[in-house]
DNA sequence: AACTATTGGTTCAATAAATGAACCAATAGT
DNA sequence: ACTATTGGTTCATTTATTGAACCAATAGTT
């Protein structure tokens, strides 16, 4: 692992939680040398990424990052292009709206939308969602390729007793996700939570992100999965048109499919 | 130089302008051996940092930066804390205005708000302003340490035919600045544009960025002048102290002097 | 008040990682 | 068909990185 890449790995673990962290309190989260973290983090100050809190002189995210990620926005229009079709999936499904950006093999959330219909919802609080136990995860697992799949496999952490732990049926589930086009998170990260996603595409060809709405496992019925779905796909549609990609043919037909079951389930009701 | 900052060096090679970069372009660019950046890219690259254009297989910002940008943004609320001022800075001198974080030796822009109070305005597209030929810059250099200012002469490029050039016409000019509390650009930096600026202070006890009005220097007056300066003076104050910062008693005494000179030039018109 | 366990930061010999000249293969231009 | 680019790779040499041991300064305990 190359210097940079060990430096730069610090910044990941700031979080909203713990905003700030003292020297010792890296060396022991990388079990690294008190020398070597000190010499990154004084790297990485001198670039402006982190700054010392002059009280505590503990370290926390520095200015450099902030014109960085404009000229991201300005260069690949990516948050942006992603709030109007969340805030419309958190409106029409009453529930919590989320995105996601796959970086390495981790999805990192990009934006969330709440909604105000219920009194209670789901709060998306975490920075990174597992890829074998979230909706979103399992949307971006079972269309990007080979080599992310067998990185995923490596560690499956137990989040609930729903969670699935083996490779195995984690193929299991991502053969159904090819198949329905969504990935289903039934209570396999929280307890309580049903979380449904879908994949997005960027101009690479491939997997880029994935939406997904969470919702009070109680509160999923025929009805509002449906709807889920539905708004989940032109969601899913809009944004990866925005960011330059292209649905794969296989599952825009698993999506029509979709759209033509719907009216029979909403003729039902 | 170490590796990392050498590495996160090549980030400041992006710019609206070129916001993608070849591998060769920046071996030029950085006059490093073409190995050494490939290096450097690829380590960014796996952070997430850079990611590559599959078609032109050059380098652009990555996805890294924004959940990390949304991060600095929560611990250290800043843009944020910008806005509302400066958009009152906009509306009530009918010019643009301007706001910029210290970055090392550099200002960065942060935010701008233009005006839509005349036909015509000044554009503020500077991704980075100059320390000594700029109303921000000045501000900033005046009222920072001599480390910065020892750096800052190092090159004192000539932009215009008023263009500071020799560190004792800049010595004068900070002293200036120091004495009035507003640093002036009167077409320094581009010909026909007249900058006012001010020094913005965050937690540190040190300068930490600037805001400025530009305007048209035709349109400069003694009443626009004193208006720019005493909402530059409130804006200022509010960001300073959102920035959790304080500003310097010998500042506050000069500003609080332009306040009270103000009553007088307003009762003349 | 003395003791202990922290903290952030520094030193320097040992070592592992970064470097760059030379080298591909693939396009693009002439 | 030639030339000049491009992005990317290799490997012996060099140089920066590493970590155990070491400060000085706080904070907590007895």
């Amino acid at each position: 692992m190359s210097t940079v890449t060990k430096a730069l790995e610090l910044l990941n673990y700031f979080s909203s939680e713990t905003p700030e962290l003292g020297l010792s309190e890296f060396a022991r989260a990388t079990a690294r040398d008190k020398a070597t973290v000190y010499r990154h983090l004084s790297a990485l100050e001198k670039s402006g990424f982190i700054e010392k809190n002059p009280r505590t002189s503990h370290y926390r995210l520095g200015p450099a990052v902030l014109p960085l990620s404009r000229l991201r926005e300005a260069t690949v229009p990516r948050a942006v292009s992603v709030k109007q079709p969340l805030a419309i999936l958190a409106q029409t499904t009453g529930e919590t709206a989320h995105a996601s950006l796959l970086q390495g093999a981790k999805l990192v959330t990009l934006a969330r939308q709440t909604s105000q219909a219920h009194s209670t919802g789901v709060v998306v609080n975490e920075k990174t969602l597992p890829l074998h136990a979230s909706g979103s995860g399992l949307a971006v697992l079972a269309f990007s390729g080979d080599t992310l799949r067998q990185q995923s496999y490596a560690p499956l952490a137990r989040f609930t007793e729903h969670t699935v732990t083996t490779p195995q049926d984690l193929e299991e589930r991502l053969t159904n996700t090819r198949k329905t086009g969504f990935g289903i998170a039934n209570q396999t990260f929280e307890t309580g939570v049903h979380g449904i996603g879908a994949p997005v595409f960027d101009d690479s060809g491939t997997v880029a992100g994935a939406i997904a709405v969470a919702a009070p496992a109680y509160r999923i019925n025929a009805r509002l999965d449906h709807t889920i779905k539905s708004q989940l796909i032109i969601a899913a549609r809009s944004i990866t048109a925005h960011w330059g990609g292209r649905v794969p043919t296989k599952l825009d037909d698993v999506w029509d499919e979709h759209s033509k079951a719907a009216s029979e389930i909403g003729a039902n009701e």
